[in-house]
DNA sequence: TTTAAAAATGTAAACGATTACATTTTTTTC
DNA sequence: GAAAAAAATGTAATCGTTTACATTTTTAAA
């Protein structure tokens, strides 16, 4: 059956004889149709080279079997593990994905939002940009019921469905584990604060300070984006601090690895002057000198469990909106950075 | 035009009294409906909310506009800049993306290209897995005049038309460099010979020996995968040559950041004992100590490329077939993890 | 004003599946 | 062996566009 037209559903009934009906039928494993003729067309489909025309099934049952994924970028290893969780998992149940970055902005993610919403997804997974500042974008999706499903970045006041990590807890954690190092000035390198994500670590740092009776003081608090020259400026301002901190919680690894290579440009031991805890687990903590601490974020997880909770709601086998939160375990991966105290690690 | 029905063409149709065939001409601009009714036509599809078919429309012109891409894999930061180019084109001309990885496994490759087959993707572009033995899967695409683009691990004996970059001359150009440094003995560390890349790679490598009256000797070549465990495995490997290389070229970055932590993990200084020269300029390649040497690979170009040339082929623009190949520009980037002779450098 | 040409609009048949409902065939029951 | 029940198959409408061809309306030419 090489070349010239497209095989369909005609043409096997016209070849058996037989009702287009019972074909479609047979093609679906409906069990309605006997086992002799379901063999014969499955066996004739085969052999012409029949393939389904989604289009025509979508078309009349109204269903796109397409999911939309909205990400503020694509270039980190946290995303990517991300999207290969998600692919897995709507690859499995038959569901394409579209997948849609916003470079952080929150203009291309109202268009990102619109052309997935024209493209008529079954339903949508969905972290935000960094300057989002709110959600009436996904309001035409909760109007056609078409479910939504929020992760990493969240808005965590309305009723979505978000899966995330106990971003607070981790931030208390780095935090704990710095002032366990014997760190009293402890910097808090972040992003903008209107995110969850870097919200709730900054709340996690000031818990822990206040637990383990250490002064908050706001002039150890750094905010910018997320790129090399936010690293660099980072590294410049904490060494104008004075006195010097000795401990910073940057929460992003990429950011942490340039501040940390800035420092040691300027003549700072790590973790002797200043002891370091990143965030996200990038493989670059392992290869920079010295390793990195940072917290474990389970990209893969995070994206299949959001991936079938949203497709197990579109099959009708569980309800979304049951479920509000869906927190996802992680863990504090302790490297040389931050190991004041302790002997040399090369075994993590 | 909260909730309920879809609006449709005739919907409009019949609240202006007019045919649907006028509706659907004017929502395309088709320069054949006067101005005045094309007007009408906009403000009330506006107004209701309308919202194109797409499902319709495909079935009605035998078009998905969609096209496939087929990796190997998603996780490096090269992949991951080829995606967002041919993402970027993509969109502008209205074309959706299917992404298939394979996970370098031949198998899942077979798969994807009968999936993406199956999904009637109007064009395809593809760089190939690593153990993929032929071309075969590929045929039904051909033979349904699909248009197949091919970029960085290409077949370049067949008719196909690729993008590629000039992977021997950066081989050359690489050893050169390692060379000019006053490497004697240099060692390669790569991948699988089958894949162009690394075989071109090869060739440059060795004509670079060749032409400045170098010994070709074949104990210094190491070829595995692109593992963390292959990094070391090289390391350990170069460490019982005897005598040692005083230079390596790797054309990974990442398997040359750990085979250097692992070198310097055994008290061997780079590039005072060993030079070494990488392949790709990923980010960790500025944060790694010595900085690393290493080849420009245009991954956001080439995704630019690969995906303007197959959709200009597919608007009938210009045809892919007259161009076989598309050679990409690249630089050599020397850092410190090369520099025996000269001084230190952070500037790039 | 009539007529020819050009511009604008309309009619109706595809595209390829799904599925409610109708009909036929087969099996079971008495 | 007839009637009833169950199983298998068929008929035809439907999903929302696009577009070849037909028709009407407007404009230009004579």
């Amino acid at each position: 059956m090489i070349k010239g037209k497209e095989v369909t559903i005609y043409d096997i009934a016209t070849a058996l004889d037989i009702s287009i009906a019972t074909v479609s039928r047979a093609l679906k494993n409906d069990p309605v149709v006997s086992e002799k003729t379901r063999k014969k067309i499955f066996d004739l489909a085969g052999k012409m080279g029949y393939r389904q025309n989604h289009f025509a099934r979508n078309l009349r049952q109204q269903q796109t079997y397409t999911i939309g994924i909205m990400v503020h970028e694509l270039k980190s290893s946290f995303m990517t593990s991300v999207l290969s969780g998600v692919e897995k998992i709507t690859t499995e149940a038959g569901y394409d994905l579209i997948i849609a970055h916003s470079s952080e902005s929150y203009t291309k993610e109202i268009a990102n939002a619109r052309n997935l919403f024209n493209k008529r997804v079954d339903g949508l997974i969905a972290s935000l940009s960094f300057d989002t500042v709110n959600l009436d974008h996904f309001k035409p999706f909760t109007d056609k019921e078409v479910p939504v499903m929020f992760f990493d970045r969240v808005e965590q006041n309305g009723n979505n469905t978000v899966v995330i990590i106990d971003n607070a807890k981790c931030g208390y954690q780095a935090t704990q584990h710095l002032i366990e190092q014997g760190c009293k000035r402890i910097a808090y390198v972040s992003s903008n604060l209107k995110r969850n994500v870097y919200s709730q670590r900054y709340k996690g740092y000031q818990d822990a300070l206040f637990d383990n009776g250490l002064p908050f003081d706001e002039s150890l608090v750094i905010i910018n984006d997320l790129s090399e020259k936010a690293g660099i400026a980072a590294a410049i301002e904490i060494l104008k601090m004075n006195p010097m901190p000795d401990g910073a919680f940057i929460t992003n690894d990429f950011v942490a690895a340039v501040c940390m290579r800035t420092l040691k440009e300027h003549g700072i031991s790590i973790p002797g002057d200043i002891a370091i805890v990143g965030f996200n687990n990038d493989a670059i903590g392992k290869l920079i000198e010295p390793t990195l601490t940072t917290i474990n974020y389970p990209g893969t997880d995070m994206g299949e469990i959001a991936a079938r909770n949203l497709i197990n709601h579109l099959k009708g086998i569980s309800d979304m909106h049951h479920t509000n939160t869906i927190i996802v375990r992680t863990e504090l991966i302790i490297r040389n950075s931050s190991l004041k105290k302790e002997t040399i690690r090369t075994d993590v």
